[in-house]
DNA sequence: TCAAAAGTGTTAGCCATACACCCATGC
DNA sequence: GCATGGGTGTATGGCTAACACTTTTGA
């Protein structure tokens, strides 16, 4: 996105698109954020949509921006489109932190209608880039998210719902993880995801039943317990399983 | 909607819903659309948001419009944001057939993101209305789809694949049906949407296992065969279960 | 008495759950 | 050895699919 060409014909107006990018690490799921320059605020990645691209792609572009990365788990999932959604006052602060023309206010003040999207990245292979609007970006744990701007809270929180929903139909966690991982890995994805514990035993048999892991060398960690086994993504069978959706 | 407000400060530019209609009658799932006036299209009944609308407001008044109900099952499902979605020579001709000022040409040539919403009604009691820009409004079975505008045999298609994964967790029926039926009725929706034949005596054990439905008195058809029980919903309970999911 | 469709009963098999138990590892 | 967490085995209950059977209705 280029500032100076906001306020011109470049963009659709009104129409904006939000990506909730989720990340794994230390057992813990993460969401990538932005930081306003008001120093107060945290966003989701956003952006605008091209007169001549489509919002899939808008989102992508988004996502690449921040991440660096392509190809990975993109799912449009609701729109916001509340008039009251954004506060004025809010944004005239944040506009005036940015050090931008007057003039944008025309474009950050009207009305936005966005497009939600959550997306699954391999936490080891981001490096967050701030968009030239932020002062920083970062991943935040799940349950540790820092205030917001506008219904960005809540477009998070419908994310996960989302993605709860798509869980019990897709074998999400290939986009997750990196090439290969022991299987408690995925196992906490889902815990975390789906909000409770899960049986160990239970969730091997069934991850295993689905014929989309192969079994790896064992990696020793270096703990005083059975080194477990490594696995990887028979990506094929994946996305297979992933077009027809799970049970 | 008023024509003559459409390319003025009315509506929110390049955005639009269109909602897929679902009625249900003689055991057939249906669809409401709209005759174009050049007598070889027709369209999903949709419109414009107003500037200080939101979109879901918006989808209820266009439902509303076409149908005149209210507080009806309504869900958004998808975005279609291709900006090839429609097609420039086909408005042009629409334009014509509809007698405008040529000038509205400027409104309708604009590349629109629109927002998708299904929605379920019960078929006795939608007078369908056209709107001012349609030659007449009515029913089709789903797998008589005449020939659609733009991408909205998509939107058809899509909205069915919706339908059928919320299926799995939310009693759909209540809207489709009369405020009592026999089984054999929300059997055939289920079956119209699942696409598959189902087996009655597990159907209504499943059914009634739910506890939503109150029996009823018989009703005679003059068939000759046992007389059906008609059912009603039991409104609570079923707005607990929509909100919980079932399984 | 018969055909058609409603409704009931019964069985087998699958799958999720729960949990007991064994195995490897580093201290 | 022992604590720790990985991994395996197994019994149980509930749900579903499949289908045989009974009941009611009008011709």
């Amino acid at each position: 996105m280029d500032i100076k060409d906001l306020d011109t014909q470049s963009f659709m107006p009104g129409l904006s698109v939000d990506n909730v990018i989720f990340g794994f690490h230390d057992n813990q799921l993460k969401v990538l954020l932005l930081a306003c320059k008001d120093g107060k605020h945290w966003m989701l990645p956003g952006g605008y949509i091209l007169k001549n691209e489509s919002v899939d792609a808008a989102a992508e572009r988004v996502l690449f921006d921040r991440t660096g990365l392509q190809k990975v788990y993109l799912q449009q999932f609701n729109v916001f489109g509340d008039p009251k959604r954004s506060s004025a006052s809010l944004v005239k602060g944040l506009v005036k932190s940015m050090e931008l023309d007057e003039t944008l206010n025309h474009w950050f003040l009207q009305r936005f209608v966005t497009i939600g999207y959550y997306a699954l990245v391999e936490y080891e292979k981001v490096k967050p880039k701030p968009d030239p609007l932020s002062l920083s970006c970062d991943w935040f744990e799940i349950d540790q998210i820092p205030r917001l701007i506008f219904d960005h809270a809540t477009i998070i929180e419908s994310a996960l719902t989302a993605m709860r929903q798509h869980l019990n139909f897709q074998p999400i966690g290939l986009n997750l993880l990196p090439s290969s991982f022991p299987l408690k890995s995925l196992q906490s994805i889902y815990e975390t995801i789906l909000g409770k514990k899960l049986d160990r035993p239970n969730f091997n048999r069934k991850i295993l039943s689905l014929g989309i892991l192969d079994k790896k060398e064992k990696h020793f960690t270096g703990a005083a317990h059975k080194a477990p086994f490594l696995y990887s993504f028979r990506k094929k069978e994946y996305y297979k399983l992933l077009k027809d959706g799970i049970s």
